[in-house]
DNA sequence: ATAAACTTTCAGTAATATTTGAAAGTTAAA
DNA sequence: TTTAACTTTCAAATATTACTGAAAGTTTAT
């Protein structure tokens, strides 16, 4: 495979994870594009590259950059903006996991600890089937919680090592 | 807080979670209140707790069955068809990550593992930041990939044990 | 000040995903 | 068999989400 098709299939593969796990998919392709680039790109390039609109692109991008994978990077002597995305693997998967969990896990824990705290009567098996799948669920959620918190202080190598340590 | 409040809650949490994460707010809906649900529901039932349709209650038990999250049950003498949920949150989330990883993880590695064999100059800064890229990727996605088998085949208290272990 | 270069906004449009409901299909009892 | 109870299908309708493009806004150089 030549490197021009191999870019494209990468856009397309990372957009198309991206769609399927709640994450728009232009946006991912946005970030495809930045990741494989080793230059800072233009929004021009980038509309031009992905045949996306000049609207698109900024929402994009400002989008990219609230989730902390895209930073601006201004050049001496110049009036536009280019834009890089951190190529580090290990930070691109904990920035993502920090929002998400921000965004989605926090207001479901939140939630959930409500929920336990229901009254009701314990003989009413609605009432006891209730409490306890949110008591579970509530636990996961707290085991998930707690190994993002592992995951966001770690290094990569001991956080994977950590895991697998069990294989030695 | 009293019960049907806290249910129609639970329900609406569990399906806004589902919609974030790529999985049809429905279907998280469907799952959420067998979950809740101390007996297997008809499709009768849960197209008016949900005020849903009756082909989509049909299209959704269909799907959440495809993905071993909910088991059809028959009662002796009757024609109706029940529906129950596994409300073990262990097996419910190993459930999950085998589907995904089967429907979405696999696919990506396959390509990840093609664009890992793209040929060019070496001296090529483009090809020298696409074939690195690719790579830390492919590493990261095989480390997901090695955790969820371990996962797969563990006990909860085993697999969340070996995530803590460095906390003692 | 004015103009040129560039960025942002957002109402309208388009694309995608989900849902409905009625008809067709299936199964089992009479 | 025939009928009634129940399940499945799928074309059309609806809802949701994403995208466009032109106008408005901003910044910098002259």
């Amino acid at each position: 495979m030549e490197l021009p098709e191999a870019k494209q299939k990468f856009i397309e593969a990372w957009g198309k994870l991206g769609s399927e796990w709640g994450i728009n998919r232009t946006m991912a392709q946005v970030h495809a594009l930045l990741l494989i680039s080793p230059e800072a790109q233009t929004t021009e390039e980038i509309m031009l590259t992905l045949s996306i609109s000049r609207g698109n692109a900024n929402m994009t991008l400002r989008e990219l950059i609230g989730w902390g994978l895209v930073e601006k990077q201004h050049k001496a002597g110049e009036r536009k903006e280019y834009f890089f995305a951190d190529k580090d693997t290990w930070n691109i998967a904990r920035q993502v996991a920090k929002e998400r969990r921000k965004r989605e896990l926090d207001p479901v824990i939140k939630v959930l600890d409500e929920l336990s705290r229901v009254e009701g009567d314990a003989k009413d098996p609605e009432f006891i089937t209730f409490t306890q799948s949110v008591k579970d669920i509530n636990k996961l959620a707290k085991n998930v919680d707690k190994t993002l918190d592992t995951m966001l202080k770690a290094e990569e190598n001991w956080f994977w090592g950590s895991i697998f340590k069990i294989f030695k």
